[in-house]
DNA sequence: TACGTTTAATAAACAATGCGGATTAAATCT
DNA sequence: AGATTTAATCCGCATTGTTTATTAAACGTA
């Protein structure tokens, strides 16, 4: 074995560590005083002082000039409050999933700039053609933001699969035929110079929540996606959880016992709306209903004959909820995290999809963890997973120096 | 939300830090020399000589005075190697198991110096016997070895089940009757000044693992315990997994798919010793074999059985291990761990229950994961509970500083 | 308007740390 | 005995965070 891979402490090291600190007490409680980020980081007022000044040399925060609302009482000299300088940087947030590409622009400050969709079925096509694909969509959509490449700072690609962060691979996706395809690297030779980081889906909205949405501040917690593949993030001690080697886990490959009863199924192809429609097809093969699922958005009619009652629908709906559940059980049982966060298109089914997946999580859990989750169902907007993008190669930008997950960087 | 969690840093971290790495390569690969862990650590050769003059002068390491085996060819001022101080502390190490209650003392090099068995059935006593058990197990212990309790700076306890180790309570255990033992406080109170901490009893071996045994220096890999109960430990990025709040998961909450195919049934009744010592007195009911389940070595007449090739009991051991897989496959899909290790009494079927859990693993895995891990199946000494509970509370007297992990003192 | 009070932010002095280069220590080689 | 080689330490320097003192910028009061 070489060398102790920890990370040795030098007084470089020290700096990084508390500019992390009050950065991402600006960007969490911006905008923020120089005296409050002493307060929540318990540095000194002196070392609060010479990091801000350090960044606003940098310009990466800058002063909040429409002075902060005083309270009528307040005494003695002003505070100067700081923010995060929107300008400082922008990134582009790309999300492929199977039947469409997401791509937008953010700036600092994770605020959308400018956002496009493009209605392509990716299925099995060539890397270098998707590759292509998302080229021009980022060009595209730079150029909607008013910006040029050279101002952007990062680019930020999630898919559904087995993704390996650190070494820019996707092991093994729905989107791509071949395995171990080097997308990062694929993209980052398009680009010019502007450096492509990949990752799973899920774990772009796992952060995007962690740092504005429902779990803004908690520190553990899973979330699950229910699209045409199955997506799983898992926020564990304030990180990004992934397996060894930074291989991200996939939802899809957990086996759950099947809803027969006949032995044991990937939860893919019990519970993903891909399965479910093709279920629902084939229950509803030579009904009145049969022709809507030529049209691609079958989990629309799905939801359609939810609501109204079809019990066969229903039986399937609570079919996957059943496979859900078990599978959220035992990673309550592994994680224990105090939320579960549900989204996706198959959720608007509301209680006949999510009602069989509490029940089965309430009976499959031990008593000993019966009431430390809480699950909830979140629907996201288009754009979230671009400020998951954002937020991820920001974290690049001004990371969590004690973590050595850094992306490796492409040429 | 109080001040950011995270540790800020200054000088003092920084030494501590790197105090930490000094130790940790002294304890890995002593005797070694100051260049040596100059080079291993990256730290400067000044930095190593400060750092090791202040170990020198706390007596926690010493002088190997054997002069090292110097290479013929050998030019120069000769190294002098460092090593681990034995006597610069002593521990306790305690395991608790539904039949019997081991406790072992070792020195500061996790050497056991002695170790006593008491076989007692502790089901479902009330708690303060059971500590008074413990405390006169330990108490004998540490006597064996020639020590006062003043000699000793740490306890700790292993027992199966749910514990929240930074807060000493043990959720949930066969060992109690009760819900929510504060176990810790109960024992370091008996103990007049020793701080006692418990953990799971996989926890301690896994650790003891990492230090000691087949994942020497193996940052990712998970250890399976098949004894009465089950037992997962799970070793992640070099850090012992814990869900939130410090909670282990046990093994045995994991669901699995009936192995007769009718739902879902927790691990822990299906491939439990217990649990198999239970069905093997069902089949054999009536049979020649039956009083032999009376003495309470059942899993020993299963392995005769298996060895004499009892097709029923064969049928046993194979739906054990294929639901055993089903939950190392899941684990293997959230983690991708190198390396499985198995171990327990019931593991001495080898190939009876080995097969069935590599051929659930393999049939369940999905190909991208297919090569990741291997099984192995690791005979244990009687002694590595104890010298993993040496290990866990040396890690806390010398511990890495950026863990907030350290257990609560109760005093 | 001048001055005191209050709070925020910075400056100066100090201590701890790690590092690079020079120096000393301890062995072998010639 | 002196040169050579390698290990370990000493010295001076740069960086950092903290504490204490000082300045900055507001408001209140006479």
């Amino acid at each position: 074995m070489a060398p102790l891979d920890m990370k040795t402490a030098d007084p470089e090291l020290m700096r990084a560590i508390n500019r992390f600190h009050v950065m991402d007490a600006i960007r969490r409680f911006g905008p923020i005083s120089r005296v409050e980020i002493s307060d929540r980081t318990q540095l000194s007022a002196t070392t609060v002082s010479a990091i801000t000044a350090a960044l606003l040399d940098d310009a990466l925060i800058m002063t909040h000039q429409l002075g902060g609302i005083r309270d009528a009482a307040a005494r003695g000299r002003p505070r100067v409050m700081l923010e995060l300088n929107p300008a400082a940087a922008h990134v582009v947030g790309v999300k492929l999933a199977l039947d469409q590409i997401t791509v937008a622009t953010t700036n600092f400050s994770a605020d959308v700039l400018s956002s496009l969709v493009l209605p392509i079925r990716l299925h099995r096509q060539p890397v270098s053609v998707i590759a292509d694909l998302v080229e021009d969509g980022i060009r595209r959509s730079v150029a909607d933001a008013g910006l040029t490449m050279e101002q952007v700072s990062g680019v930020c690609v999630g898919l559904p699969g087995v993704v390996e962060r650190i070494a820019g691979v996707c092991r093994a996706s729905p989107i791509f035929g071949e395995r171990d395809v080097p997308f990062a690297a694929e993209l980052t030779a398009r680009l010019g110079g502007v450096v492509a980081t990949i990752d799973t889906d899920v774990n772009l909205v796992t952060l995007a929540e962690h740092w504005f949405g429902q779990a803004r501040g908690l520190d553990d917690f899973l979330v699950i996606s229910v699209e045409l593949g199955l997506g799983l993030g898992i926020l564990h001690n304030g990180e990004l959880f992934r397996g060894a080697n930074g291989l991200s886990p996939d939802l899809g490959d957990l086996m759950v016992r099947a809803p027969d009863g006949s032995g044991a199924v990937r939860l893919a192809s019990a519970a993903s709306e891909a399965s479910m429609v093709a279920e629902a097809q084939e229950i509803l093969a030579g009904s009145e209903h049969e022709h809507a699922f030529r049209l691609g958005r079958g989990i629309d009619k799905i939801l359609e004959l939810a609501a109204a009652g079809e019990p066969r629908i229903l039986a399937l709906l609570d079919r996957a909820g059943g496979a859900l559940g078990f599978a959220i059980a035992n990673l309550i049982t592994l994680f224990a995290p105090p939320k579960v966060i549900l989204a996706g298109a198959a959720l608007e089914a509301g209680e006949a999809l999510v009602g069989p997946i509490r029940r089965t999580v309430t009976e499959l859990l031990p008593a000993s963890l019966a009431d430390v989750s809480e699950i909830v169902v979140h629907h996201w907007r288009d754009d979230i997973w671009a400020r998951g993008a954002a937020a991820m190669t920001l974290r690049d930008l001004y990371g969590a120096p004690w973590n050595t997950t850094g992306p490796v960087v492409h040429r």
